[in-house]
DNA sequence: CTGTTAGCGCATTCAC
DNA sequence: GTGAATGCGCTAACAG
């Protein structure tokens, strides 16, 4: 039934004009008679045209394809879910679409969702990398002129730009925080110890632990995955201690809910009873338990910085300035203070 | 530095052989050489070539651009998130990449995604539409032949495939389940009393309250915002009644947190206390008040689910099945028998 | 098995 | 202001 599928030289017999002036009209230019340029414009809603950006793309030497590839290591990690959020809005006002795909950690997925992006045509591409992503894996990219902008995560060799949390100054700044409490024992929980992201907190923590004059104790920290259950597991450990914590700092949000999970499961009220800390979160605006403090880093804001970077480098040609390094600012949203008055009655 | 895009009739004139063998080697063709066909492969590699699918989908008249569109309502609720995920993965796993696009609830923005979509040439399109969606919105596609399936939320008036949960009987089971653990005055919390949605569970809510012997009052119907302040709100109107309720449904998982921190706020232990029954949660595997109850549609299965849907249309070439309404069982998760005897002690 | 020819829908020179 | 050519990168017929 329906027709087959309507062209410009379509829209142009039917108009009575020629291919050209409805490619015109499409264009916007302004060389074109107002009285020709309503005309085509009835025509082409009443023929129901869509413009097919595919073969203008392809006729325009370079590929302005209007599409973003967007892709991020988890998006069931509502994290990453505001993030895509926020790179839609700007990508949308800016008159792009994106392509999201979620590569789960893997690499190998990554490198497929990546190459089918470019098979397509995007005109530049925002990556959450997975765990173990490497600079080679972004060298095609970047040899194609393809802008890239890396977020969340920092990939080692890359020469792309790049925007992330200030990850020590952050920790940093939650240590500082407890300790201006009053707090003197504050453990650092959950995270994988082999990730650079871990390391840059455990340093923050580390710091800050010299400069507050926190009590210096051999291993307060505990690594554990930076999961709900790891959490749990993370402060089950920590509290066993003779000595105990007053407070602690957690590698992200999920592991400071599994670290109320287990100290609510150890018969301690956190919040009350004990201070937490969680980090890069974005559940605790919605569902958190009321108690837990965070510092936190707006994803949809850095999205939208890191799609805002994108466009930048995008519109701005070929050869363009690399490696710009952005920071977001962390802030500390509640206080725990109540934890320690319990913790020393 | 980087020489211009590499195309088929570069790397044939490497290899020494014809653009259309090395395009015969692209498609995975049977009738060349195994020989040649290494010596293209290597060629390719070499040059760093890359599809280019726009051209490839250009010629080939039927536009099978191997990109899906899925437009969801708010990414920024997990439920739909987990949604996507869910199509992502059967999208990639069949060589198709996603266009995401969050509408927020806006029609508008909704049509404006859709058009730009079109314009891209999408093979299909899942949605979930955003409130005011009308079969109207769609009939553009549907007449271009373009495969929909709509999820989540129903559109009144359009012929297009649609997967959602059965509100009705969720919300029976819900009830049911709180009568056999002798419930007998059971509210209903949240949600807009304009949607079809609300309709739908209400309907549920009141049926299993005639059915189950669970007394019939007045209005234990308390709508108010999908959102936690709502179900906040929603809770406190609730139990000011002399005749206070014992257990509730609620809407949503969002109304049922904010019911949790209703009760809370006046010394009622949900759980415990009351017994607090959620819908359509995804939030409550991760972040959840271990008290909650929650029947629960696994949304990631249900993004599975379309997107197989989507793609078996796709294959079924133009004219094929439409309106296959499937609908996802909804289970209960855990019991909650023991706010009841605690009320009633 | 491989090379030749001819467009897909559009934008971009140029003439008119 | 508008209309005729030409080619983007690729695939689809056929011819060899």
């Amino acid at each position: 039934m329906t027709k087959d599928r309507v062209t410009v030289v379509d829209i142009a017999k039917v108009a009575g004009v020629s291919k050209s002036t409805v490619s015109l009209v499409l264009r916007g230019s302004p060389l074109v008679n107002e009285a020709t340029r309503a005309k085509v414009n009835a025509v082409m809603r009443d023929l129901g045209y869509v413009y097919n950006r595919g073969a203008a793309n392809l006729r325009q030497s370079g590929s302005n394809s209007k599409i973003i590839g967007v892709v991020v290591n988890d998006l069931t990690n509502s994290f990453f879910a505001e993030l895509a959020v926020g790179v839609d809005i700007v990508v949308q006002s800016a008159g792009f679409v994106q392509f999201l795909s979620n590569t789960s950690e893997s690499v190998d997925r990554q490198r497929e969702v990546i190459a089918s992006m470019r098979e397509h045509g995007i005109s530049g591409l925002i990556l959450s990398p997975a765990r173990g992503t490497e600079g080679a894996d972004l060298k095609p990219l970047v040899s194609a002129d393809i802008p890239v902008v890396v977020a969340v995560r920092n990939v080692p060799g890359a020469k792309v730009s790049s925007i992330c949390s200030d990850n020590r100054e952050g920790l940093f700044a939650a240590v500082r925080h407890l300790a201006s409490l009053g707090h003197r024992r504050i453990a650092f929980l959950g995270g994988f110890g082999d990730t650079a992201v871990f390391q840059e907190r455990v340093d923050g923590y580390r710091d800050a632990v010299s400069a507050c004059l926190v009590d210096q104790d051999d291993d307060l920290v505990f690594d554990a995955p930076p999961s709900r259950a790891g959490g749990a597991d993370a402060i089950g450990r920590a509290i066993s201690l003779v000595n105990k914590p007053t407070a602690a700092v957690c590698f992200n949000d999920a592991v400071a809910f599994g670290a109320c999970d287990g100290l609510r499961a150890n018969g301690i009220e956190p919040g009350k009873d004990f201070a937490v800390v969680g980090f890069d979160d974005v559940i605790e605006a919605k569902t958190a338990v009321p108690a837990l403090t965070t510092i936190s880093v707006d994803p949809q804001g850095m999205g939208r910085r890191a799609a805002q970077l994108l466009l930048k480098q995008i519109s701005a040609g070929k050869a363009e300035a690399e490696s710009i390094v952005s920071s977001v600012r962390l802030v500390v949203r509640e206080s725990c203070g109540a934890a320690l008055e319990r913790a020393e009655a």
